[in-house]
DNA sequence: CGTTTGCTTGAAGTAGGTCAATGTGAGTGG
DNA sequence: CCACTCACATTGACCTACTTCAAGCAAACG
């Protein structure tokens, strides 16, 4: 797994995947961003009525949002892959409405909410960036949320797999069908809206019919295409458009509605 | 139903439900708003592919963002209402994922693409409040996830009738527990995820325990309390945080990292 | 080792879906 | 005015995809 070792900073290593950032910019981000620091497996990242602080980025490690009820039951509503952008959803409340924990260990480096005010006055293209991403986030769950609304159990299991794999891939090209899926079959079943045990009936039925391997906790996909066409997967994480942010800092654009043509994935 | 009419455009006149603009706030926005237009009911707003085009308000009338799968079916992921602004979970992808229609006759303000760059460039201020109402729309659609993906149908319904009586409150303060509800139960069923003839068998339910009393097209929740516990109803529709907004130009921010205490609600 | 955490499998129950039929306004054309 | 249609609400009978409950294993871990 290689990473892109130009950029010091966490953010600017996460955003520079999507526009390619002026020496300006990274140096803004690296001067705000707060040290980084691990969480072990099962940490909270964020508590339901913390006060919002700002985004982070999660350099290393997987975590979850989950929705948990009075019942003991919770749920898993996103899975966060390492370098994505957490917090983007809470900036706009003054308070969580959701728990963030460690899916396993992991790094995390805050980028303080003082630090918001400034990056959206002086480096607007970062400010339309975060937004871009947040609207990312928005058409996602908006994929999940269909799934469980209206799909069979297999189809959704089938999905969620599907979907973790195709992102992935975004963060590590050319993986394969072969991906580490560090849930438990209760932590699935959270994710997918299935007991459990239902979850432990499909991936077997999986696993007779020749669709998957399992060598936990890797999975192996052996019938990708069948399966995107069972659920009519879409592969949404493909595209940012980034075409109509405005033009980095320096670059002479004075505010005018003059689109100047930004780079483009 | 009052319309603050000290605002002529329709963004500008949303906006301002969160932070009071500036003159040159609003005069920017209405300078770059189209001309509205009306929809009639069942007109699309977006299509699937189609390229972005800019964020939209919702002036009036009510509209719904569904996902239709191959086999005809659909589901409504997500209700607009009067003044609240559509488009900004498609402005980070090229091409719309999800369709857009007017779910009643109404009327549309297009902000266009090409104000957004200007937008972020000369009014910071703006750009961050795009960011936390695209936020806030996650949060809700968080919640909606979350009962698709844990609650029984009968609480499925009550949750989506409290929270669509929530967010109609927020337009219409001092809205009661009769609200009108647009929707055939079919349609109400592609919401909440189940047949439109369980929907049909919940709500006789309802009005026989006298839980709810209907006027086609009024809802009017009798027992909305107890409905909230059932549900674990949280009204996350308060709050919008500002406080970490950049001021607005012209209020001698100069982007360090001083955090001026602008304006909450 | 014993304990815990997670996987596996079966038997039984039920929430909600499917199918089918009937009823009821709200247009629309004659 | 009536007849026809069309979209929507209503209701019942049946069915199944999932859950719940219960029990036995395997692997990880103090």
């Amino acid at each position: 797994m290689l990473m892109n070792d130009d950029y010091q900073s966490c953010l600017s290593s996460r955003l520079s995947r999507f526009v390619s950032l002026t020496q300006a910019e990274c140096g803004f981000i690296q001067e705000m961003e707060k040290d980084e620091h691990q969480r072990r497996k099962g940490r909270p990242v964020i508590s339901v009525g913390d006060a919002t602080e700002g985004i982070m980025v999660l350099k290393a490690g997987w975590a979850v949002v989950k929705a948990d009820s009075a019942d003991g039951r919770s749920q898993i509503l996103r899975v966060y892959l390492p370098g994505e952008v957490m917090g983007l959803a809470e900036i706009g409340s003054s308070h969580a409405n959701h728990r963030v924990i460690m899916q396993t260990d992991g790094t995390i480096c805050p980028f303080p909410r003082r630090g918001l005010a400034p990056l959206f006055i002086d480096y607007p293209r970062l400010g339309a960036l975060l937004t871009a991403l947040g609207s990312l986030d928005q058409i996602a769950l908006r994929h999940h949320a269909s799934s469980l609304g209206s799909m069979d159990a297999s189809n959704k299991l089938k999905f969620w797999l599907l979907q973790l794999r195709s992102r992935l891939e975004v963060a590590n090209v050319g993986l394969g069908n072969r991906f580490r899926v560090p849930f438990s079959q209760v932590e699935i079943g959270q994710a997918v809206g299935l007991t459990s045990i239902y979850v432990n009936k499909l991936l077997r039925k999986f696993v007779d019919n020749g669709d998957i391997e399992i060598e936990r906790p890797y999975f192996r996909l052996l019938k990708r295409d069948e399966w995107e066409k069972d659920c009519e997967f879409v592969n949404a994480f493909h595209d940012m458009d980034t075409s109509w942010f405005p033009s980095a800092i320096g670059e002479g654009t004075t505010g005018s509605a003059d689109l100047s043509a930004p780079l483009r994935a």
